[in-house]
DNA sequence: CTTCAGGTACGACTTGCATCGTACCTGAAG
DNA sequence: CTTCAGGTACGATGCAAGTCGTACCTGAAG
């Protein structure tokens, strides 16, 4: 079977407390802004992020935005795969991915 | 002096963290939910938002949405007034009032 | 003046959370 | 098989944050 054994709440179920908790973190939010910046969703490993903490604190991080319904983690095994769930979050709470993307340090404006 | 002498940033300083940890209580969300909601912007009170909390705990909460740039409190020395800086917060980050509109029990859409 | 309610300052306590060390699992490559 | 990199599980640690107790300040009302 190919991933998606790691699973969050539905789209409807997404609450804006644990969103904002999963936020409030400055490395979960630098990976959501890279995320909410790259309009083509695909799926991107763990380690293209590179973020300065150790693998199990990364792995602590991922699975608080997967808890938080923000993004879907693939698992293969022995590797990892990470995709937005943009649908789902802008049905749930539009406009907070164009937050997150106005924050990316490129400029990279939404439009 | 009419109040005010209680300052947080300035609009364009107003970072997202700030923010988001701000919003990440539950109860100082629930304090900006009906600020959002309210349309009128007037100045409230204190306690006319019922916190099941110590007076104590507030004055910090209230702090800290002051100093996420999020509200004004004005100080008359024995009373306080708290207001929405919607302004300054549409301006800086379009859309976050309404996702906070939202959530409200009421199902207070923003419109 | 005294009284009283609203609010703050300081400190203590407790919980939550980010972080990492150690050990272990998984699958791919030699 | 063995080796190795990516990832997880569990536990420990350190720090930030939410909460409240006590004491104090401020202004309004008697």
């Amino acid at each position: 079977m190919t991933g998606m054994n790691l699973v969050g709440p539905e789209a409807d179920a997404l609450d804006l407390g644990a969103v904002f908790r999963a936020l409030a973190d400055e490395h979960r939010r630098s990976v959501m802004t890279e995320l909410a910046v790259d309009r083509s969703d695909s799926e991107r490993g763990c380690n293209s992020f590179d973020l300065p903490i150790s693998k199990q604190t990364q792995t602590h991080h991922f699975r608080v935005l997967r808890e938080a319904g923000l993004i879907d983690e693939i698992d293969y095994g022995n590797r990892k795969g990470i995709r937005l769930r943009r649908a789902d979050i802008e049905k749930r709470f539009p406009g907070l991915l164009a937050l997150l993307g106005a924050e990316s340090p490129g400029g990279t404006a939404p439009r």
